[in-house]
RNA sequence: CGGGGAGUGGCGCAGCUUGGUAGCGCGCCUGCUUUGGGAGCAGGAGGCCGGGGGUUCAAGUCCCCCCUCCCCGACCA
């Protein structure tokens, strides 16, 4: 296969594009491997879809090489299927929606658990046929409110998306650590560093998750690490691991007068001036001190009731955690009609020693293990100007439960091992986690068992994103030059670039070089534009980021061809009768 | 959905404050020259200035409404 310039279509742009911000999108459309189309949608053109179908390719391979079968849903899906589950309405804004002309409603499917589930029912009724694992790669659908970053996110995006069929736990277990496997293999494959993080089951009601982040400033999602042991999780599935500490001999709760003081900073500053006597080792400071967060909790039949977080004062709460852990439970703000409706939730005040279902005012309350059972805290008083301090957890208030509810940070203990945990952003480009029996029981997917019982089935679910893979790759590998794809995803395996013009020795003995190339099985980019000066096809050549770039110019007088590793920018000159094994042996992994 | 920025030939931008009938660089076309790091000269083509409404003798420029894009946040496998 060559690609020839002057007719390949193929236009590059000598400036960033106006509209791209992180270096995957930016390079990507400057090279001409990508085109805006619409919003959140993009066209492929020839070199990017090349690559697209060679990470299609890997994908796909290494899903068959598990047993797992290729099949294709449409895209256009009927309303019924998601109504039984309750996504057509769970999925809200985020799900395209449309209706045919008899006003029948239809939806482009974001994901197809549904479609696999009732595919399976439709076949299926004996543990005999199990166990099975079915994908397809699709494009999906999401109305995202901002698309963004190109490829990254948009709104129309590629997927590779299995999912397993099982009789049991043990039988779910083996397909979810063979899909982990595979994907192991293919991102290795795909030359593309990743870490393999824990994660939140949450809203897709599974217990074991896992993802794949392909490790990069611009992600958007973030994940610790400890930098010790090999714990990784994303930060809304960190656990604390906190140990209670023994109570204390501390005096009984009293109360203080704390004029002017509702938010941790003006407490600390009060304390420090007015009760320093009492001040622990060091002086009062914000982590001395309870901090009550009110929000509402909606509740799946719609209702709403108060909860109250509880955290060390000197930690912000991070409710994206919170709310993953109380799924399917979710958070909303707490208005001022709500305070004025609980008039024993005092803003500014609010202290623990009323909280809880079991005590005085019957609101739920849920604290972080940082708050460990014998600790003593300065909390509010529910009074206005009031707090009191020597409260104590365990003694003085007890929590409905406890929930890691503070933001993590850098430096916080690592729940295995306890050293630091480090923070860092990634791309998830993968994600596989044991979905259980939601789907199945929503469709009444069930087959009989050996003593001819019927048993529900229990599902796994795996996602590759391939779009946003090729966008991640060029994230991962791009230099400030331009693209600089690894070998087994580029479009082509050598850039051949000649100063020659059209028709004459050096054209010509360039032309040859590419031909030989290509009949040795590579698949080659051949420069023959006319009339343009080689700055530009060097430029070009960095820009379109072959792994090798071959040059046929001045060193071919003295028997020479230039052969340039873009990636380490390593250059041979190498004499014209051993050129070609050169850049064979190169293309072929040395 | 909230905050900020921006929409002007294919691409990147100026013009808007102070209204007077659209400009620069790149790219594109023709010719000549040039050919190892985004060439030179000459001559061209190409724009309902995001859309709609208004003010005005006159709107890219002023006013109102809408749409779109980018960034931050919210949301999101």
């Amino acid at each position: 296969m060559m690609y020839r310039l002057s007719t390949t279509f193929l236009r590059t742009l000598r400036d960033d594009p106006a509209d791209a911000e992180v270096p995957s999108h930016r390079l990507l459309v400057r090279a001409g491997y990508i085109r805006r189309a619409a919003p959140g949608g993009y066209t492929w053109l020839p070199l990017g879809w090349a690559v697209y179908r060679r990470v299609e390719e890997i994908v796909r391979e290494e899903m068959n090489a598990i047993g797992a079968q290729e099949v294709h849903f449409p895209a256009m899906l009927p309303r019924e299927p998601y109504e039984a589950t309750n996504r057509w309405t769970e999925y809200g804004d985020n799900l395209f929606r449309l209706k045919d002309r008899r006003g029948v409603d239809y939806l482009l499917g974001p994901t197809h658990e549904e479609m696999f589930t009732l595919l399976v029912k439709d076949l299926y009724s004996s543990y005999k046929d199990l166990p099975v694992s079915l994908y397809q790669i699709q494009t999906k659908y999401r109305d995202e409110a901002r698309p963004r970053a190109g490829l990254l996110r948009g709104r129309e995006f590629s997927m590779k998306d299995s999912y397993s069929f099982d009789l049991d736990q043990d039988g779910l277990e083996k397909s979810y650590q063979a899909h982990r496997g595979a994907y192991i293999k293919i991102f290795d494959r795909l030359g593309l560093p990743y870490v393999i993080v824990s994660a939140m089951a949450g809203a897709m009601g599974g217990s074991l998750s896992e993802e794949f982040l392909a490790e990069c400033e611009v992600g958007e999602d973030t994940f610790v690490r400890c930098s010790k042991c090999d714990y990784a999780a994303n930060t809304e599935a960190v656990k604390s691991n906190i140990n209670a500490v023994d109570t204390g001999q501390y005096p009984a709760a009293a109360t203080i007068d704390t004029p002017d003081s509702p938010t941790i900073d003006a407490l600390v500053d009060f304390l420090n001036k007015h009760h320093n006597d009492k001040a622990p080792k060091g002086g009062w400071t914000a982590a001395h001190t309870l901090k009550n967060v009110v929000v509402n909790v909606a509740h799946p039949d719609g209702t709403k009731s108060p909860l109250v977080i509880g955290v060390p004062g000197d930690r912000e709460v991070d409710l994206k955690r919170v709310e993953a852990q109380l799924s399917p439970l979710e958070i909303e703000p707490f208005t001022e009609e709500d305070f004025a409706k609980h008039p024993k939730l005092v803003r500014g005040y609010i202290g623990a020693e009323i909280l809880g279902t079991d005590s005085e005012s019957g609101i739920r309350y849920v604290l972080d293990p940082r708050v460990a059972n014998g600790t003593s805290w300065v909390t509010g008083a529910n009074e206005f100007g009031k707090h009191r301090i020597n409260v104590v957890a365990g003694r003085d208030f007890t929590p409905d439960q406890l929930v890691d509810a503070v933001e993590v940070h850098a430096g916080d203990p690592c729940p295995e091992c306890g050293k630091d945990l480090r923070i860092d952003r990634g791309i998830e480009i993968g994600h596989v986690f044991q979905l259980g029996k939601k789907y199945a029981e929503a469709l009444d997917l069930k087959v009989l068992d050996q003593n001819g019982k019927t048993q529900v089935v229990t599902m796994g679910s795996y996602g590759i994103g391939v779009s946003r893979v090729v966008a991640a790759i060029a994230e991962a590998t791009h230099d400030e030059i331009g693209l600089c794809w690894p070998r087994n995803i580029a479009p082509a395996d050598v850039h051949v670039v000649t100063t020659g013009k059209n028709g004459d020795d050096l054209f010509l003995a360039a032309e040859k070089f590419a031909t030989e190339l290509e009949s040795r099985g590579l698949t080659v980019i051949f420069d023959d534009r006319n009339g343009v000066s080689p700055g530009v096809k060097f430029k070009d050549a960095e820009l379109l980021g072959m792994p090798v770039i071959a040059v046929i110019g001045k060193k071919f007088d003295s028997g020479h061809i230039e052969v340039r590793e873009r990636k380490s920018g390593i250059q041979h000159e190498v004499p014209i009768e051993d050129a070609i094994n050169t850049v064979v042996s190169i293309s072929k992994g040395h």
